[in-house]
DNA sequence: TACGTTTTCGGAAACGTTTGCGATAGTCAA
DNA sequence: TTGACTATCGCAAACGTTTCCGAAAACGTA
């Protein structure tokens, strides 16, 4: 990747002989001659982190022999290996793990996808994850997708060519197809979904109780005294948004309500979409008395619009979400929630893909299930007998 | 690292001559003798990411040629580099940034150093910093502190072995020696702080409007009525809270109030201690009229812990806060605060970083202040004119 | 035809580490 | 005293890539 030195563009260049042993170049824009210095001639080598064989130089030895010192090999005399440790103590040495990863063929590091940092769930799962991390001896490298298809995949990539030694992912709201995955897996590196899982990879899952915690909100809200209940689920492509609905499916089936397509609606996390959602429900003739919302911040923003309708709490209209965080004690009313402790999804992820990274052979995929909480708050309370 | 085959310890074994060419071992503890067998016998090679050698192998090239070919150069043939680039994409080929980075002396990568990733601030600094990081080539570490001087100075040495090109780090509350940083700057890689800087150092500093914020809170509340404010500020050891406490102090004097020690308390970001501080105020024979914190979240515990007891917001006490986040603006009444835009610090310090590391010679440090905005809401508006 | 110039490629070194193997000198017992 | 064994270390290869240097082939011109 050769540019010109003036206009800085690459393909106007055309080779255009040799002078003292150097490529000569020509940029057809500029009308210019130049020819390449290798712009390595400044780095006068002044101040590199300390080597291994900058403490076998100082010592006099080999750079094997102070390999050995410092990996309490046994070939070694304890008095050279005291040495080598006071010298790098001194030269404040730290093994480059470039060279040593690039050497083994491992990196000790795992990658991380996720949708969005900024995401309570998601930032309770990565502190998760950095906890078992750490404590293995293992190192993170987290990517970010940005709910975009295209971000994911580019992620995927570049942690592969870090060379991680393993994959945990959460896929955004849009990715339907997996290739990006099973071109990493056909390779054989070890790689847990979390959360938002593909059912058609034959990977290790750590999942939430999405139909389970959707069927508890709902029965709750039923139990309350509800008898029409609007549902603002998920994105249409994932998985989690069909498990959530057939919930709530589920829940009215068994008290026998009925299910009416009018009111689920299939949000894209975005702030109006539910807003948008909420004011047409509220347009109907017949409004509905409860709502189940998949995200919290979907019920956040509901229960102010209601409340600026004058809309009364939980009377009216009660609520219910999935996904529990500061905000939903705080509001008023209370939201009740299913809290789905991110901080144990993530431990859990990090520590099955640790144990798929080192029992590579014998690891057999499976599907852990991290158990939620039904947590009722104002939101839901009517005040009825039970 | 030998360790029995038996027990697992290491510090028992003895050397015992020699089997086969192979070192004999015996572990004291189990009287056990064994020889060490090398590991990676059963390592059949067999799915290894393709390489560069891979790649010449099938063509029959050298790797160099793969290499030119792969990298644009010019002294190449357009039939060899088709036929390269051919081949590479059928066996998908990544380069290894290992070797990559290795040979050119850098990662491509920066670290970052945060006390706690769960922390909206903190969340939103990661996100910018991602942002900027991706647009400009480079990969993001994270790391996170806990709030533990200890564990930071491991993510520096741990981030430090990785070889990431710079450094971006918001210190702990309770770090007061800087000897970690230093060695690193002596050794010439760049470092740039943000929020939770340090004066003594010579880096590039990222940080608010510390002692503005404060002040504009402050006056805020004084012009809303209040004349004796107490403050819940942070931790003892942290530059910001000094600097967030001058500006309280300074506000008080302005308007010719005092500024009395019983009311001033600094957290160390516990829940525990904003509400005893708040129960020692309320205690008082003159109460407060009005709160000052540096942090949000003591402000929102407070505002919880003040209506179960009854007192009304803001017209018995008033609060304002240092940080923005949902929570604020949904609880009611809801908090008047001062937002950081924790996004935009990000962005700038990650700029500023790369910056630093490509032009590392001419690069001089500086200071970048991030404008707040203070966001009035009713837990300080006291229904006076003006 | 002959020689200089270009084009294109391969060999080898380098980045920093680990490790198998061989070499040397020391130890010990017969 | 001698031979077998052991303790300790250096050499060199390897991990995957880039790049300098040199070589062979192709090309052009006199």
């Amino acid at each position: 990747m050769i540019a010109c030195s003036k206009c800085g563009k690459v393909e106007t260049i055309v080779k255009s002989g040799f002078v003292r042993g150097k490529q000569r170049l020509y940029c057809k824009d500029c009308e210019l001659y130049f020819s390449v210095t290798p712009p390595n001639v400044n780095s006068s080598k002044k101040h590199h982190q300390t080597t291994i064989v900058d403490i076998a130089k100082t010592l006099g030895i080999s750079p094997s022999t102070v390999s050995r010192a410092l990996n309490n090999s046994l070939e070694i005399n304890e008095n050279t290996r005291n040495e080598v440790i006071r010298v790098a103590n001194e030269l404040d040495y730290r093994p480059n793990l470039l060279a040593q990863s690039l050497h083994r063929g491992e990196t000790h590091t795992i990658g991380v996808v996720i949708p969005d940092i900024q995401r309570p769930f998601f930032a309770g799962v990565v502190a998760g994850i950095q906890k078992v991390a750490s404590e293995a001896g293992y190192r993170v490298m987290i990517c970010q997708s940005n709910e975009s298809h295209n971000t994911e995949t580019l992620n995927v990539q570049a942690l592969m060519a870090s060379r991680v030694d393993g994959l945990l992912i959460s896929h955004t709201k849009e990715t339907n197809s997996f290739e990006h995955i099973k071109l990493q897996l056909r390779k054989g590196i070890p790689i847990v979904h979390f959360d938002r899982v593909c059912d058609e990879l034959q990977t290790a899952k750590v999942i939430l109780e999405d139909f389970e915690g959707s069927f508890a909100l709902v029965e709750h809200l039923i139990k309350q005294g509800c008898r029409r209940i609007a549902a603002c689920a998920g994105p249409e492509d994932l998985l989690i948004s069909h498990k959530r609905l057939n919930g709530y499916k589920a829940a009215l089936q068994k008290y026998g309500l009925p299910i009416e397509a009018d009111i689920i609606f299939h949000s894209s996390f975005k702030q109006e979409d539910s807003i948008n959602a909420l004011n047409n429900w509220l347009d109907l003739s017949k409004r509905p008395d409860g709502i189940f919302t998949v995200h919290y911040a979907n019920a956040i923003e509901m229960i102010m619009s209601l409340k600026q309708k004058g809309i009364k709490i939980p009377d009216e209209i009660a609520l219910a979400a999935f996904g529990d965080d500061l905000v939903a004690s705080m509001i008023e009313p209370s939201l009740t929630v299913y809290n789905q402790f991110p901080f144990t999804v993530g431990q859990e992820a990090a520590a099955i893909l640790i144990d798929n990274i080192i029992n590579k052979e014998t690891f057999m995929p499976f599907t852990k299930v991290i158990k939620g909480e039904l947590i009722v708050r104002q939101s839901s309370k009517k005040n009825l007998i039970n």
